[in-house]
RNA sequence: UGGGGCGUAGCCAAGUGGUAAGGCACGGGACUUUGACUCCCGCAUUCGCUGGUUCAAGUCCAGCCGUCCCAGCCA
């Protein structure tokens, strides 16, 4: 992967130029609310890559200060996707938000005594009132002059359970004509009974992402805090915590563009969402935009994060085509993948000049663009199966591949020609007689002339059967700008973008591949064999221009 | 309409006063034992708009337009 460079670089380049730090070090802070998407990826690469280009550390921390959403299911995924992106632990360390829970009761503790923070009594609803609109000025609470000692003492209380739910809130004192109404005197504690993943009952006020966040920052050392753009707008409210509280060391929070993606659903809350209402099979469903979905499909962390980097990073909005992510994922899979042969929609072929009982071996290269890849010796025999699309009864102008009375290369063995085809009650090919050009064998035709097509085979009798499932566009729907504003992105979802296609037809050499080895779909994609329950899941579909001219 | 961010090709994006990089997509051609891959060629007289400063403006200034974010005791 090629070293980073972006207006983020440039940031830091000065700030070590300047002595405002030496030793880089970034976060990338979660919340184990939901599993990690592409879109994560951004936040993961761009914290992660920088700290690798200046020799710095990278910090996984969970942002858990909100108990009511977060569970160890999505911890275990975070680190799990985490590792296989970056394809190493974190350099700084594992961190948890929730460790820092009793330094964040001590910061509040000093603003108090600084007479920087307040208890508030107010409801929720008087909050929002008080608080003015964007075009008014708020008003001051009227808790707002309490003196710090009644505030430490109202706090403490806060923390020893003594106040309901929601009662009382405790808020930094900044200023509620703030045109910024991040700094209309925010919430930072909140009072919630509810079960933390990993502090249990221990609290029963836990700090809000705009105190917490900062405080964490400043513990860990971190020098640049970089994180998505809607955060820019909390940037005064972040320096405002860090010079306020009694801290070690002072970060920089940068921000830069969320990633989204052609026809793609990003949002945790949808996402989940699918999971929770059994749209889909699970996180790593294939149509999902999930790390581990995509991992399932057979893309590798070096195209995820060659995507991430190709598609830019800036501050502007953006919505990337997806065909950016399925040309990184080709790019690599071109030069790495093992080729097997499949065919998902077979029609017989019997070459009527092959004896029943002979049968011979071809020696087919793994990987055409890679001789070190070996090659693989596949069985032929007189019954073979092809892909039906690599038939034409009528052939449309330029087509190469098979029709009546023309020849067509079998991949790796013989030049075949069809003879004659047997057709069903209704018309449908069910099977075409063919007579190899056996005096060629595995070569170019002895008499000089030119045979265009070549298509790709199984022999009938070793052919391993299967189910493949195909997806059309996962977790996308079909035409973003279709739905209408307020609707629920559910209802959109393609019912047909997941297939399942049974009868497939494998060569007999996929058995003996390792589990995980990526398979070309000859003329269709690649494919993924999955470990758990044998199931052959598509990714990425190559390009096939004479598809494309049909369409014209 | 308060504040902040952002507008360069169909989609991203570089560009920091000296005459518009690159990638994806797209179109054309060559090659090919998968119509893939690879390789060539093409693809912004112009940078949201309008003025201004300057020998010179995508870059500086002013005004306007468009778009995104903020009124959670979410992150």
């Amino acid at each position: 992967m090629e070293e980073v460079s972006n207006f983020l670089t440039e940031i830091i380049d000065e700030d070590i130029a300047t002595g405002f730090s030496e030793q880089i070090h970034t976060r990338f802070p979660p919340e184990p609310n939901g599993y990690l998407h592409i879109g994560s990826a951004k936040a993961i690469f761009i914290n992660w890559s920088i700290s690798k280009k200046y020799n710095g550390l990278f910090n996984l921390r969970y942002d858990d200060t909100n108990p009511v959403k977060e569970d160890t299911e999505y911890v275990d995924s975070i680190w799990e996707d985490i590792r296989w992106l970056t394809g190493e632990e974190p350099s700084g360390g594992v961190y948890y938000g929730s460790d820092y829970f009793e330094k964040c009761y001590e910061c509040a503790v000093a603003l108090i005594r600084d007479g920087k923070a307040y208890v508030c009594d107010l409801t929720h609803e008087e909050v929002r009132a008080y608080r003015g609109t964007l075009t008014t000025p708020g008003k001051n609470s009227p808790y707002r002059d309490r003196t710090p000692e009644e505030n430490l003492q109202l706090f403490q209380a806060m923390r020893d359970g003594k106040f309901p739910d929601g009662s009382r809130i405790l808020r930094a004192k900044i200023d509620m004509a703030s045109p910024n109404m991040n700094m209309r005197d925010p919430a930072i504690y909140r009072i919630v009974r509810a079960h933390h993943h990993r502090q249990g009952n221990a609290w029963c006020i836990y700090p809000l992402y705009d105190f917490a966040h900062p405080i964490q920052d400043a513990l860990e050392g971190i020098t640049h805090s970089l994180c998505s753009i809607e955060f820019e707008n909390h940037r005064p409210l972040y320096e405002w915590v860090v010079d306020n509280c009694p801290l070690p060391h002072h970060p920089k929070q940068r921000e830069f563009a969320r990633l989204n993606v052609t026809n793609t659903v990003m949002s945790k809350r949808y996402l989940r969402e699918l999971v929770e209402t059994q749209k889909v099979e699970g996180w790593d469903d294939p149509r999902m935009p999930t790390l581990c979905a995509l991992r399932r499909r057979g893309y590798t962390p070096n195209a995820i994060l060659n995507f991430v980097q190709r598609a830019g990073i800036a501050k502007a909005n953006s919505l990337v085509d997806i065909r950016l992510l399925e040309h990184c994922i080709r790019e690599e899979l071109n030069e790495t993948a093992l080729r097997r042969m499949a065919i998902t929609e077979p029609i017989k072929m019997v070459i009527t000049n092959y004896s029943e009982d002979e049968t011979e071996v071809f020696s087919v290269s793994n990987n055409p663009q890679d001789a070190s890849a070996g090659t693989r010796e596949i069985p032929f025999s007189r019954e073979l199966y092809i892909e039906k699309s690599d038939f034409a009864l009528v052939p449309p102008p330029k087509f190469q591949r098979l029709k009546p009375d023309g020849e067509v290369r079998l991949m790796g063995a013989y030049i075949v020609r069809c003879n004659e085809v047997i057709t069903d009650e209704n018309g449908e090919v069910v099977e075409l007689r063919c007579t190899a050009d056996l005096e060629t064998g595995n070569g170019m035709p002895v008499d000089g002339r030119k045979v265009r097509g070549t298509i790709h085979w199984v022999s009938a009798p070793t052919a391993i059967d299967a189910s493949i499932y195909l997806y059309n566009n996962l977790f996308s729907l079909e035409n973003t700008n279709d739905v209408p504003e307020g609707t629920n992105y559910l209802d959109y979802l393609n019912p047909d973008s997941l297939k399942r296609l049974d009868g497939c037809k494998l060569e007999p050499s996929v058995a003996e591949v390792p589990v995980g080895t990526r398979m070309q779909f000859v003329r269709m994609g690649y494919f993924i064999k999955d470990a758990e329950d044998n199931r052959y899941n598509r990714i990425v579909t190559l390009k096939d221009s004479f598809a494309k001219t049909m369409q014209k």
